[in-house]
DNA sequence: TCGTTTCGATTACATCCGTAGTCGTACACC
DNA sequence: GGTGTACGACTACGGATGTAATCGAAACGA
């Protein structure tokens, strides 16, 4: 039973229950009308294969579904972040930071709340 | 021309390719034969794939092809990275660096690393 | 020269993913 | 109480992906 993967457009959903939950099906198409141009349908059919994959349940509220997360967004995110550690960084964080360094992805503020969790860190 | 995607497997033919080029079809399944198991014929649909996708181009050698890297890995790597970071962090990168800090996912070794890289970076 | 091997090109095929449409049914309203 | 409507379930369908098999031609070996 590996963990079964989530789909970007599934993610979106996910992003959605994460914030607020339970929901009803049209209230996260809702919720997403902004940013993906989904018919209801649509959502419906990414909340009913996150349910088969686990990542989501339901609870029945008269003939409609309030569907809540499963999946902790902190574990998908873990997951996630892992996986893109493995593949392109062999597991190690440092260099996906320097990359991200040279990119000049750091505003000064980041810098410095980097600085500071690194002291957490060593103290 | 939205830069095409490049999938799990594709990449890590592009990794083959990006340590050691140009290679044959034969050569990238060698070096590949240790971490998946796949066909000759599977590497040689990759290689066409990723041609198509612009990733990789190759040379004539005779009968045969000598593959080798159009993309930079620096690019593939910084685009999978601010991909990640867009998705799961909002695009700030200290969220990510914050959460990989909880996972406990930094050596002692990391830390000093990092701190030598803010360091330079603030100057 | 003629069969065998080896290439790349083409085709295959199951599954996943994005993006819906349709179906049967339980309510709500008239 | 009939009927439209809203819901979840099921079906659809093209493109991407993982994983090859097959084909036609070229090169090599005997």
């Amino acid at each position: 039973m590996a963990p079964e993967r989530i789909s970007d457009a599934e993610h979106a959903v996910m992003e959605v229950l994460w914030q607020r939950s339970p929901l009803t099906a049209a209230d996260v198409a809702d919720a997403l009308a902004d940013a993906r141009d989904w018919s209801l349908q649509t959502v419906k059919t990414l909340l009913s294969r996150l349910t088969n994959k686990g990542a989501v349940s339901y609870d029945q509220d008269g003939r409609r579904y309030l569907y809540s997360p499963i999946l902790a967004r902190e574990d998908y995110v873990g997951d996630e972040s892992r996986r893109l550690v493995d593949r392109l960084f062999g597991g190690r964080a440092a260099p996906l930071i320097a990359h991200l360094a040279e990119q000049k992805t750091f505003t000064a503020e980041d810098l410095a709340e980097i600085e500071r969790l690194i002291g957490e860190l060593k103290s």
